[in-house]
RNA sequence: GGGGGUGUAGCUCAGUUGGUUAGAGCGAUCGCCUGUCACGCGAUAGGUCGAGGGUUCGAGUCCCUUCACUCCCGCCA
């Protein structure tokens, strides 16, 4: 593999051969970037007045969240320690023990699947929190913390210095997604309405919207005299996504004010006037138009937005867009198991008067959670933290954990909570990702100095591996391999 | 666990509806040219077409199995 060019290479070869793709230039340079955001994030924290500290390695497993990794305890046979997925608790915990401020460029390790922006394995977070602070405390931090940090290292614009702050609901309606790119301007909309008049005779749509179905759009500006295939293409496309397809048209006015398109002869010229209303169509725009439940609508929709501002090239590749994802759901109800679970973090402190919650509804509870997105890229996520113990067993119990099971799963930080601890919350941004923005990387390999690849292997140092008998004797292991 | 893509010379890739001896560029080797430094010209070597099986008179091409890499869904509090 030759150093001094910038030819293409397989990545296996890349991989196991590291230690020389490294000397090339791009990537060398990219794991040069890391190393500096790193100072300097870790700088910045200190000028606010943070503290580092490390937290174990070696901990216990935790029920909620991702699949642990699991380490075998030689000394206590039968048990395991777990890598942590987070410093979650630790934190906390910190907090509890009066260091008011605490950081970590912290290794997290989960075991899940990789994608293209996710490492298998483990990865790296700026794990930080704060005692005696509310959610507006964390956000004044962390904005100033990465728009300094895009600045300095990236000569792309921030779309906002003040990063807008979308409900959860809101994205969900607006860009299908609880990861919106704000680069992309084309926005969701429910035009479900339209479809119950007379004088809509657009029945496939009509007989769903009847039995609860919804019907949701995005308009394209100006696009009357984009070829058949453009509309066609986007419509294959939807297809292949496993949505029954996308349905068009395009408002044209010559006396009247008409709909061309495969199915504009559906639409009379009173309901036209009122999608144009209801959705700022202008004549000569275009409108898609998608009708499923709303999850499975949520999800072609979103897609179907990434998509056509790709066709159309309308998004700015020279801008940051940040912005906050507030006010997430409490629980949520499991497809699988349709129990209430969880939505996000089990810590979170819900909204509101604490004494006044309805505890009947817990699906209508919100939680100060939050997350920063960047670009479509979730960045970060975090809370303020529910500090009070007989309100964390209520919501535990939501959940479908008693107290007993409570105390055992979480023994170190409930009673820590329970010897009185100050209220806190913080958040933890993903260190490779955010040098994966700044690097301007489609993928996390190219910003991690010694990556695994997708299956969890590294190639060049052959993990994981064989281990022998002895070992597995001494951990009190056998090993039953499926085939 | 599921779906898609890729796998052809050392490297990057092309290869049509199945049809003679599988090609190109770069690289390598040899020679020529030359005040060279991403030179130019000519020649040569280099391939179990990821692997295994099948269909066929005939398979890089079609079918099945399998391996590797990758992207996505699930999963990632």
């Amino acid at each position: 593999m030759p150093v001094f060019s910038d030819q293409e290479y397989a990545e296996e070869i890349r991989l196991k051969y590291r230690f020389l793709d490294l000397r090339r230039k791009k990537i060398h340079e990219n794991i040069i970037l890391r190393s500096n955001v790193i100072s300097f994030i870790r700088n910045e924290m200190l000028k606010f007045g943070f503290l580092e500290f490390q937290t174990p390695i070696l901990t216990s497993s935790s029920p909620e969240g991702a699949r642990d990794f699991l380490v075998p305890s030689r000394l206590n046979p039968g048990k395991f320690y777990a890598l942590p997925q987070a410093p979650q608790q630790f934190k906390q915990l910190i907090m509890v023990s009066g260091f008011d401020k605490y950081f970590q460029i912290a290794p997290c390790f989960r075991d899940e699947d990789a994608r293209a922006d996710r490492s298998p394995g483990e990865f790296y977070q700026l794990d930080l929190e704060m005692s005696f602070v509310e959610q507006e405390d964390v956000f004044k931090v962390v904005e100033e913390l990465l728009v300094n940090t895009f600045k300095k290292f990236s000569k792309k614009k921030l779309m906002f210095d003040k990063f807008p702050r979308i409900s959860y609901s809101e994205s969900l309606l607006k860009y299908g997604t609880d990861k919106p790119d704000l680069r992309n301007p084309l926005i969701i909309q429910d035009i479900t309405s339209i479809f119950s008049r007379g004088d809509v005779t657009f029945e496939i749509f009509k007989k769903l919207v009847k039995s609860g179905s919804k019907v949701r759009c995005i308009v394209t500006k100006d696009t009357k005299d984009k070829p058949r295939s453009f509309f066609e293409n986007i419509d294959k496309w939807a297809k292949e996504q496993g949505a029954s397809g996308l349905a068009y048209f395009t408002i044209e006015k010559d006396k009247d004010i008409s709909a061309n398109g495969p199915i504009g002869k559906f639409f009379s010229k009173d309901s036209l006037g009122e999608i144009m209303k209801m959705t700022q169509a202008k004549i000569g725009d275009s409108i898609f138009m998608a009708c499923s439940n709303q999850s499975d609508l949520e999800k072609i929709t979103s897609l179907a937005r990434d998509k056509i501002a790709k066709d159309l090239d309308l998004i700015d590749e020279n801008i940051f867009a940040f912005c906050w994802i507030v006010d997430y759901p409490m629980f949520e109800i499991d497809d699988l198991t349709k129990k209430i679970k969880f939505s996000h973090n089990p810590f979170s402190m819900p909204q509101g008067d604490t004494n006044q919650i309805n505890f009947e509804k817990p699906l209508e509870m919100l939680a100060f959670q939050y997350d920063i997105v960047c670009n479509g890229i979730e960045l970060s996520s975090g809370a303020i933290r529910n500090h009070k113990p007989d309100l964390m067993y209520k919501l535990f119990s939501i959940a479908g954990y008693n107290k007993k099971q409570v105390d055992e799963k979480f023994s170190g930080m409930i009673n820590a909570l329970s010897y009185g601890a100050p209220p806190h919350g913080g958040i933890a941004p993903g260190i490779d990702r955010i040098v994966m923005l700044l690097a301007n990387e489609k993928n996390i390999r190219e910003v991690t100095m010694f990556p695994m690849n997708q299956n969890a292997q590294d190639l060049m140092m052959n993990a994981p591996s064989e281990i022998n008998e002895d070992q597995l004797k001494e951990l009190n292991l056998s090993l039953k391999i499926k085939k």
